[in-house]
DNA sequence: GTCTATACACCGATAGAC
DNA sequence: GTCTATCGGTGTATAGAC
């Protein structure tokens, strides 16, 4: 077995990643990966077991990133703005489509899916409840019920964005901007 | 080519439902679908010309579903806790992500897939200013803003609950009765 | 309309040389 | 570590008989 975090190994994943959001999964095969690294398919198998195993590691190493970004908004001057960024920006709905639907199917992934939503969501509720305490307003919600409104429909607005759907984004946005200006004044 | 709307065409598209809602579209083949409703294989081309016409046609027939599911739930005595209902309820959010998943490859089925959200928001949006204007409640939100959060939300806590993740929904399923009751009072 | 049979491509995974 | 070669299975789709 090829060692985990070795230039290779970071290869195929960052392969698998870009075949994934790019291509879906149905086009996410071994033999695929190794010809967009330019090595030989049994290569792949070396580094990773099986395919299972291959995607369980890319979605670890993608949500190991995703929350190392969290954190560090979490602690910036602004940070309920920058996570709203970071959900509404970086996030790639396509990516998360692709995750849902492969987690169905591989009891390892469902997972690691389930501990990167509650990891996240309790660095983001404590971040709104600071938030709150700070500015005094709370629009009536509950941290946790904020949380939920803002992290769904961040998903929902990048989801539909990149399918071109475009109605009552705006003043959704508008929405949350003016909540963000209250909770968090510039 | 076999006709459409004749009972072996529905049943197929049956089939096809079932296989992608409990194995995923990995498992959506020709064969698993001749198979499931006790058919030869070549008669799935005869109905439908090629898989991605079958996957295109399946979308079509549920969404023309849901959306009368829709209308009527907008002329109800309570019509905004009815669609909360349907919303929530009889959404199947697994169907949702591998569609997402299978609109970004097939250009034909995320034609549809837009059509479905601006008419099904439409609908919803009406509903929410009708009752905003009967119950003089807005909570400084516009019509378009609430639709969004409502739907954005609902689908959210579906798709985490058949994951298994509870985190922030009992709160946030209070907020949404409290504000159900102040639009549409029972 | 429904079938048998099959062409052809591609999949995951492994044996084993170097 | 990386390769060549290959096995067994399964996919879409079509030809053509009845």
């Amino acid at each position: 077995m090829g060692p985990p975090g070795s230039e290779n190994w970071h290869a195929m994943l960052d392969g698998a990643e870009a075949i994934l959001r790019d291509e879906g999964h149905a086009a996410l095969t071994s033999r695929r990966i190794a010809e967009q690294i330019g090595v030989k398919q049994r290569l792949v198998y070396y580094y990773f077991r099986t395919m299972d195993d291959l995607v369980v590691e890319m979605f670890r190493r993608l949500s190991e990133r995703e929350l190392a970004r969290l954190e560090e908004a979490s602690r910036a001057a602004l940070p309920l703005r920058e996570i709203w960024d970071v959900c509404v920006d970086t996030t790639d709905a396509r990516l998360v489509s692709e995750f849902m639907a492969l987690a169905a199917r591989i009891d390892g992934l469902a997972k690691e899916v389930i501990y990167f939503i509650e990891k996240s969501r309790a660095i983001q509720v404590e971040t709104v409840r600071k938030a709150m305490a700070q500015s005094k307003r709370t629009f009536g919600l509950s941290a946790e019920a904020l949380t939920m409104l803002a992290t769904s429909v961040a998903l929902a607005l990048k989801r539909e964005d990149e399918l071109g759907v475009r109605s009552a984004h705006a003043e959704t946005r508008a929405l949350i901007q003016g909540m963000l200006e209250e909770l968090e004044p510039a």
